[in-house]
DNA sequence: TTGAAAGCGCTAACAA
DNA sequence: TTGTTAGCGCTTTCAA
């Protein structure tokens, strides 16, 4: 059923090598029989098969994505713009997602040992200095975003700026009771945007009151990047009372989701009683007019990708890790200036 | 660098075929020159080449999954269920994604044509006759998932029903004047629903007005369900004042936080205002407190899965197609009976 | 410019 | 129980 190299040759009358060269348009061929062999490749409706070739060129147009699939939307966002870039450069995407942290290893070992896929894009999650060794032995590209290892290539947002700036929008408007609800420090999106809120208070001379901030538990294997760590974080802070911030950095919009219900229930007021600004600018941002630190997540994924490629095909460049920065919207979820708030 | 089966074989003192055995636990080899190959396969820190196994194999052990990146939701947490049951079953899965639908032939036919794949999973796409005519002359297995062809397995939700039950919540609860807002007619789930709606209103002689259903636009090649779409939509429906319903079926829990967000900036309060119920129950709708009809995205993920494996495995079984039902889940977005609503 | 033939790394049929 | 060998479908030397 399936028609190979050879029936094609056959059917043309030269030999199969000729037929590679038509396929592979390689300029060490008559262009008189090149034609004659692509209008039989039409009749015949061949189609080069994929694994063969792969096997035979040692490389797959393939690359491997592994991503947390956690709860964040963040994702779905840089995957969509993954597959955009990959297809139009003829690359398929192999797509693994870790449920628990520790499962990335298995992944990691499949790519580098199954040899099934010319690189990797590794998404949010650290790698061991081990293994980032054998990504670099057996020259397996491999890009981070997201993350960061000295020896190899990664994009990074500037969270420790974003969440510097996020903060210092809050104290412009006027705040001294600034509170954080934060992800879990196992993520360094999560211990950076926690770095960028000290170093914000600190450079505007505010104390750091251990009480307004919270870090959302790893519950089941999770980061407490979700909506339900977010919701519980504020409700955990509504128990303060009139001890309770009058702003709130949240290291994600989606658990700023989750602080907008928990205000909604207890009747505070969003941004009367409490200023909020998030991180992310997912899409639902706007329906909620959050104010928040928007990530050029489209960029990430482009420019990943576009390294991996070239890496893929020039092994030898530079190792280089470049930061992207991070833009406040503003919306409406922190209100005006707290000075004119009374009125 | 690598190592190959030869290598294992030269070191064991082997032939390849013995190797192979030894790998693939065949039951034709010796207990102890088997353990002794695995000791010998360790040590080299061999693992085999997945292409070249595929080659020989004539499979690859690797499905693709095809989805419309839409806006939706609804895909990230199929797309979830899907991946964590194929890794399971040693299972790979290629992600294609169709930015505008006239693309989706592009990853058919390269499925079709490279071999790269045992089997296709194909999302909220319909699929041409003639494909269909192709996967079945080809034996490439393929499903159907919220989608329907006559001759190819299919799992659906019971879209006509869960739109009707939505409708017919409303109704009990008071509601005389009942408008939709629904995602594009072109996309299959957007024609069921608006059908379930209109057959519930029939059901219990109320009148379909016209004015009352608003149909979102195709805009940038994408199916209306998103949030733009419902923000928009609900701004037209309130145009009509005195007019509006009372109550809307929102054909999408993602526009439903369009139509959220316009009465919000009208001061149009929900319920009390205007009552609304939702459809698909995506993680997010809880905390907008919003009812809505549950699809049961996990259970149709797994399924699915194990369907198109089985048919990889066992070509032959008959086709079917399945519907799933839909769940009613109560928030607060319909508030009380309407009767009560003026205390 | 072309054909023949040697791989790519494995599986599986066949013979021993 | 094992080794040998012929594919799997292609690319890529090497000669011609």
């Amino acid at each position: 059923l399936a028609v190979t190299i050879y029936d094609v040759a056959k059917a043309a009358g030269v030999g199969i090598g000729t037929v590679s060269r038509a396929i592979n348009n390689s300029p060490q061929i008559n262009l008189d029989t090149k034609q004659r062999i692509q209008k039989i490749i039409k009749q015949l409706n061949y189609q080069p098969h994929a694994l063969a070739q792969s096997l035979a060129r040692k490389r797959s147009n393939t690359i491997a994505t592994i991503v947390p699939f956690f709860t964040n939307y963040f994702f779905l966002e840089l995957l969509r713009g993954i597959q955009q870039r990959l297809t139009e450069n003829n690359y398929d995407l192999i797509l693994y997602s870790v449920d628990k942290i520790d499962r990335r290893e298995v992944f990691l070992d499949r790519t580098l040992v199954e040899r099934r896929v010319d690189g990797v894009l590794l998404i949010s999650l650290g790698i061991p200095d081990d293994y980032a060794e054998r990504f670099i032995s057996s020259s397996l590209a491999i890009v981070l975003v997201d993350s960061f290892h000295p020896n190899l290539d990664s994009f990074l947002v500037e969270n420790v700026d974003g969440a510097f700036r996020a903060t210092e929008h809050l104290i412009k408007l006027g705040h001294r009771k600034i509170g954080m609800i934060d992800g879990h420090l196992s993520s360094r999106p999560g211990l950076l945007r926690l770095e960028g809120f000290k170093k914000a208070l600190r450079h505007y001379h505010l104390q750091f009151d251990d009480r307004h901030l919270v870090i959302c538990d790893a519950t089941h294997g999770e980061d407490g990047f979700n909506e339900v760590s977010g919701y519980e974080a504020m409700k955990q802070l509504l128990e303060l009372g009139s001890n309770m911030p009058t702003a709130l950095f949240v290291a994600s919009d989606i658990q700023a989701f989750g602080v907008f219900k928990a205000a909604k229930e207890r009747g505070v007021r969003i941004p009367e009683d409490v200023a909020i600004v998030g991180f992310d600018d997912i899409e639902l941002a706007e329906f909620i007019g959050l104010t928040t630190m928007r990530q050029p997540i489209y960029d990430i994924a482009c420019l990943s990708v576009e390294k991996l490629l070239a890496r893929i095909n020039g092994p030898d460049s530079l190792i280089n890790s470049k930061k992207l920065n991070t833009e406040l919207i503003v919306r409406e979820s922190c209100g005006a200036h707290i000075a004119n708030r009374s009125k």
